[in-house]
DNA sequence: TTTGAATCGTCAATTATTTGACAAAAGGGG
DNA sequence: CCCCTTTTGTCAAATAATTGACGATTCAAA
C-alpha cells in the first residue's frame, strides 16, 4: 500500500498550490520544472519548495528539476486528487444551487450527487441534473450512495447542526462555507473555505496599507 | 488616528473568528467571555486567546473576561469590519452571480455595486438590482465609484489578466477564489479563498484519517 | 574527458508561533 | 476586612516553520 506519512500542517496547503501550478505547466508541454521556478510562480524561496517537496516520495534531478508528470502523479496521490469523490452540497439558496453547478467541481474529481435544503419550498427544485431534496432523506443517501464529502452552504446559524446530521449519516469530511466555526469528531475531517472570514482579513490587510505605520 | 499596530500574520484569521463568535454572542444577550470560553469554543488553548488579545488596544477584567460589546467594537475597527466596502464581482458565471446576489456580503459591510464578465453574451443580464456590464467599462466603473475590493470569480486562467485590469484601475484588494495564484503589487491586498484548493486538502485528510499509520 | 554551472537534498541557524506558568488584579463570601 | 477563587497579562520555554549554506550530482560544452 501507499505510503502516506503524516506531513507537517504547514505544507500541505502550499503543495496543493504545486499541483495546481504543475497541472497547468504539464498542460501547456512543459516537462521539467525547478524548486526555483516554483517559488517564483508561487512568492516562496526555492528553499521552502525543496523542503517540502523532501516529504514526498519523489525525486528531483540535478540541474534538470523535478518531471511534471511525475511530480504531478506523486502529489496528487497523496493529496487524494486522483480519485472520484462523491459529494453532496447542503444548502439550496444562491451559493449552494451555483456550487451545484459549478464544472470546477466535476473537473478536479468532485462528483455532485445531491443538493439537500430543510426548506420545503425548495425540494424538488431543479439544480442542472440534480433535484434539492429534504434533510430528511439526508442520512439514508448518504448511506446508500457512500458519499463522503459535503459541502456547507448554509447559514452560520445552521451550520453545527447540519453537520452534526452529515456526521451521523457518515460522512467523511465537510467543507464549512460559513462563517460558523464547527465541531466534529476526530474521525471526520473538517476545513473551513469562509469567503467572508477572507474578505475581512482582506479588509484588515488593505487598512493596514493605507495606514503611515504600515510597513 | 487609531492604532493599528501590525500583527503578527498568524494572528489575523483568529481574530476574524473571534469577531464572527462574539458578534454571535452578543446577540445572544451576553454580556462577558473569558478567553477560556473563546478558546473552547474555537478549539484553541486560552494562552493562545489571551497572547492575540494582547495585541489589541482592550482590557478584560480578571475574574470576568472580556466585555462583549467592547471587544466586538475593537476587533470589527482593526479588521476594518466596522465600515462599508465597495464591492465588484468579477466574472457572472454561476458562482459569480450567486456571490453578487449573496445577502451575507451585505450584512458584513461589502456593497456590491457591480458585477462585470468578458463574455458580450452575458451583459445587460440582471443579477438582483444590478446588471452585468462588460469588462471594458470596469476601469471607469471603479474609479467613479471608488470601488475598493473586487471579488473574482474567474476560471484559474483568466484570473491573473482579470487581476491585472483590477489593479490598473486601482482597486485596493482582491479576494481571489480560483485556483490560479495571483501576483500583485504591495499596494493592493490579495487574499485567497480557494474552495477547490481547500476540498483538496480535505480529501488529503481523509485519505490520512483512513490510512493505519494516521495519528 | 575534464571543467563549469545549475540544481538537488539536507543540515543547521534563524525566526515565528504556541504553550505553560505565575504574579497581580478583581470579585464574592464569611 | 480578609481570604479564597477566578481570570487576566506577560514572560520564558518549548515547539514549529522558514531560511541560508553547502556538498553531491548531473548535464553540457570545451
Amino acid at each position: 500500500m501507499m505510503q502516506i506519512p503524516t506531513l507537517p500542517p504547514a505544507v500541505v496547503p502550499r503543495l496543493t498550490k504545486y499541483l495546481a501550478l504543475i497541472q497547468q505547466l504539464s498542460s501547456e508541454g512543459v516537462q521539467w520544472v525547478s524548486s526555483q521556478d516554483l517559488a517564483d510562480a508561487l512568492g516562496l524561496t526555492s528553499s521552502t519548495v525543496r523542503q517540502d517537496l523532501s516529504h514526498v516520495d519523489y525525486s528531483g534531478i540535478s540541474k534538470r528539476g523535478y518531471e511534471t508528470t511525475g511530480l504531478e502523479k506523486v502529489l496528487a496521490g497523496i493529496l487524494g486528487a486522483d480519485r472520484e469523490w462523491k459529494t453532496v452540497v447542503i444548502g439550496a439558496g444562491n451559493l449552494g444551487m451555483a456550487l451545484a453547478r459549478h464544472e470546477e467541481f466535476l473537473r478536479h474529481g468532485f462528483t455532485m450527487c445531491g443538493v439537500f435544503d430543510s426548506d420545503e419550498k425548495k425540494i424538488g427544485r431543479k439544480v442542472g441534473r440534480l433535484t434539492v431534496r429534504g434533510m430528511r432523506d439526508l442520512p439514508a443517501f448518504v448511506g446508500s450512495e457512500m458519499v463522503q464529502v459535503g459541502v456547507l452552504a448554509v447559514p452560520a446559524s445552521a451550520a453545527q447542526s447540519c453537520a452534526d446530521l452529515l456526521i451521523a449519516s457518515g460522512i467523511k469530511g465537510l467543507l464549512n462555507l460559513s462563517l460558523a466555526h464547527l465541531i466534529a469528531p476526530r474521525t471526520v475531517a473538517v476545513m473551513d473555505s469562509r469567503m467572508i472570514a477572507s474578505l475581512i482579513e482582506l479588509t484588515h490587510a488593505i487598512t493596514l496599507r493605507q495606514n503611515p505605520s504600515s510597513p
